[in-house]
Formats: structure tokens, sequence, C-alpha cells
RNA sequence: GCUGGGAUAGGGUAGCUGGUCAUCCUAUGGGACUGUGGAUCCCACGACCCGGGUUCAAAUCCCGGCCCCGGCCCCA
């Protein structure tokens, strides 16, 4: 009986993985450009990690089991939550602000749709032990760039959920958060409904969802939380980023405080979000001091469903050889690798001449560096363009200098200037 | 959790108003081809999602489950 993988998981072919692991480089690149560090902490947690403060949507479909020692244990739903536990165990002491990155898989019990598995990867930055204008100015400026840098046009959202709290503080916890998920779903008939015993509420909670920061000045009492926007907004412009306010930018998790923001994609169907993120503070509740922070996580999976680059293409080449000449045919593959670092294959299987050369058009060769008594005599090898089918008897260095200014423009370790980098010996 | 549509070799498919060894393409391995590949030909390989039911007979009809692709909910 064939076995399968589990629902919501995926394999990832080389191909696969060479796309993710390029553009998970380039995100990992610009973060660290930014001085942040990356991190690692447990693919499993004690639940109450999570059941803490996230809010209980995300408690519902957390991965959860006893472990042999009879404690409650899960998978990672996300990872601001283990990353802020991790401060306050290892790095509370440390000079702040401190920045951080992390790129893990997070494990979620949904049902799996485009762009939603069971198995996903994270990527998400956290700013711990500031929450001042130009902080929360820097995540979001950091997860634009950071997007926009893997070809990804996105729409960004900012709102602040103070102004949403400070409007509908005095309501029942439960009226609260259902005002909260209907302001999230920009649905006016159902906060009109749910408000209808609260006449002034009625038409000044729908208004915030069209208002800009002028706007809801005059709908909101406490204009402390436009204040704080307003700040951030500032510094934000001077990064040179395009965004919109949105009062309904309602984060899910409930460790949220202030300012939130979410960026949306175009190709996802329902699933578009591609990152989300704001102001937050956890440190306490995990048993340090009171400690604002702020970050955001990109869904890794989404934004490589819509990411327009590729990985620059790595020339190849296949060594192919006569049998009596095997021993110089591995001694030449050694070199290409060794010593200049190109990716070389060669055929351990016994094929004849011939199918050596249709197996290495088969794997996508670029080139075949071809081995035989006359090249072995010489001293060179005959390099062929399995592209054109041009090939010429040379040295082995100079076919090393032409196999790299075929790839398209990659820095190689080698030097380019020398005529004769390795010569048969 | 609710809801719509699907499932035939590794990938893509025909058959699906039940009835001979389940069609074709492609991929893969080998051969024609002993220092020159991509063509052609031949051979090999390889599938009816699982379990029940109806029937003389089920890939085909019915029921249940699992899985896949969407939508809702929620979220990255």
């Amino acid at each position: 009986m064939k076995l399968n993988r589990p629902r919501g998981t995926r394999d990832f072919t080389p191909a696969e993985t060479e796309k993710r692991r390029y553009i998970e480089n380039r995100m990992r690149s610009i973060a660290e450009h930014w001085g942040y560090g990356e991190v690692k902490t447990p693919t499993f947690e004690h639940t109450e990690l999570f059941t803490i403060k996230s809010g209980e949507a995300i408690v519902d479909e957390l991965y959860t089991f006893k472990d042999k020692g009879g404690r409650d244990i899960a998978l990672r739903p996300e990872l601001t939550a283990p990353v802020l536990r991790m401060y306050v165990n290892e790095m509370s002491v440390s000079p702040k602000p401190i920045r951080l990155y992390y790129f893990e898989n997070c494990f979620r019990y949904e049902r799996p749709q485009k762009g939603r598995f069971r198995e996903f990867w994270q990527f998400g930055t956290e700013l711990i032990g500031s929450d001042s204008a130009q902080a929360e100015a820097e995540a979001i400026a950091l997860a634009a760039a950071m997007v926009s840098d893997i070809g990804i046009e996105a729409d960004l959202r900012i709102g602040h959920l103070g102004v949403v709290r400070g409007l509908i503080q005095d309501l029942d916890a439960q009226v609260q958060a259902e005002a909260m998920r209907l302001m999230d779903k920009k649905d006016i008939d159902g906060l009109r409904i749910l408000l209808s015993d609260h006449p002034d509420l009625r038409e000044r909670l729908p208004a915030l969802l069209d208002a800009d920061i002028d706007e809801a000045r005059s709908i909101i009492d406490d204009a402390q939380p436009l204040e704080e926007l307003q700040a951030t907004l500032s510094v934000l412009d001077h990064y040179g980023a395009r965004y919109e306010v949105d009062f309904g930018i309602v984060r899910g998790l409930d460790y949220y405080t202030g300012m939130v923001f979410e960026m949306y994609a175009a190709g996802l169907g329902a699933q578009n979000q591609i990152c989300g993120g704001g102001t937050y503070r956890l440190a306490q509740l995990f048993g340090g001091s009171e400690t604002p922070s702020c970050g955001f996580g990109i869904g890794f999976d989404r934004v490589l469903e819509v990411c327009g680059i590729e990985p620059p293409h790595e020339p190849r080449v296949a060594v192919v050889y006569l049998p009596d000449v095997v021993e110089d045919a591995i001694r030449v593959a050694s070199r290409l690798r060794d010593d200049a670092g190109v990716c070389t294959t060669i055929d351990i299987s016994g094929r004849k001449f011939g199918q050596q050369l249709k197996h290495a058009d088969a794997i996508g060769a670029d080139y075949a560096v071809i081995v035989g008594a006359q090249e072995v005599a010489a001293g060179m090898i005959t390099l062929r363009d399995m592209q054109t089918g041009e090939q010429e008897m040379i040295g082995l260095g100079d076919a090393v200098l032409r196999i790299m200014d075929g790839g398209e423009g990659a820095d190689h370790p080698i030097s380019r200037g020398g005529s004769a980098v390795l010569d048969l010996p």
C-alpha cells in the first residue's frame, strides 16, 4: 500500500527547493542588512505559551499532544510568542532595542486551501524594546522592502487598534469582539445591526471604515491613538513607502495593542494576505518586565506563489568520457568541482559515449566536458556547448572561464584574469 | 466546522447511458547506435483512491470514508 503525506503538508522537489531557498536568502539578506539577527526556537512549546494571549481562534487550530511525561505540548502556530518567550528567558538584559528575525515552519490544523497549508513557513522580525514612531515605521518599511525585493506589488494598509477600541470600550466583551470582527470584514450592515442599541456608535463605527486620519479625529473622542499613528506615518513617509490608512485593520491575534498593518497581494484567491504585524506587549505575560515591541510575519508560501523572480541559472557541466580514460575523467570532474567550483556530474552507470551525451542533455547540462584518448594525449579537454552543439578542444582553465561566462553573471570565487587556471596533470 | 467540484500508470488523458487482455501522449530504463545528444523505430515499465452495496458482470451505477482543487469561517 502506498503511503501519502499527511493532509496539508507538501514535498518539495529540487527545483522547488532551489527557488524557495533563493527567495528565503534574499529576505534573510535584507533583514541582516537592517541589523536583524537570526534566532531559532523549538518546533514545539508548552501549549500554555500560545493559550495565554494569542486568542481563541489560534488555540482551536493548535496541534497539541501530551508528551511521555504528561506535559501539554503544542507545535508552534506562529513565532512571535516563542521569540518573546526566548527574549524573556535569555535576552532580557541585552541592550535595547533588540532586532531579531526568524524563518521557521509553523503548524495549524485548518482546512487546506490555495495558499493555506497545515505546515507552512513564516519569515518574520521582532523589534523588541521600543514602540516609538521610528520603531513602528522601521518595522513597516522593512516588511515593505522585503516584499518588494522579491518582486511583489502588495497593497499596504495601516491602522491603529486604539481607535476602534477606544470607541467600543464600554460595550460587553463579547459585543466588542463581534464589532472588531465586523470591522475587519468591512461589514457595515452587520455593524449597524449589532450596534442597534447604541445609536451613537452605530453611525460612528462604520464611518471609521472610510475615514482618513483627519476625518477620524472628528469621529472619536480620544485623539491619542491618532497622534501616535500620525507620528509613525510621518516617519514612514521618509522611507518612501506607499500605504493606505485603514481603521478596519484588526489583527486576529489578541496581543496587539496599537499600530497594526497588513499587506495583500493579488493572485491568491481568498488567502490574499501575505503579511501582518504591529505593536504588541507580550514580555510581561511571560514573566518579563513591560517591554513594548513591534514586528511582523510574512507568509512565505503565499509570497512564493505570487513572486515574480526566479533563481539565477548556475551553469552545469557533465563530464562525458570514453571507458579507457575513466581515471582522467574523474580527475577532470574533481578539478572542475574542487578548484573551480563548477557544478559537475559524471556518468556512474556505465553508459556508452552517445548515451552519456544524451543523458547530459536530459538532465539539462549546459556544457559537456569531453575526455577521450585524444584529449588526454593533448593535455586538454573538449568543451561542448549543449545548446549550440559547438565544441572545441581547449585547456581546462580556458574551459572554466567560458563556462563561467555562460552563466548569467554569477560571482565565482576563481580569478578571471589568468588564462590557464587549471591544467590536466 | 459549513459548502461546491473532482479523483484512471511519475505527469497529462480516452473510456464513464455497465460487457473481450482499459486508450493515447509524455516521462523513465534498455536496444537499433563501439568518440558526439535533442529525430525515428522497437522493447520494457507502469493506473481505474479506499471500503461496502446493486448485478451473471462495475473504472462505469449507489452509499460511506480518505485525499485533491475552490468558496465560507479564520488566518500568513
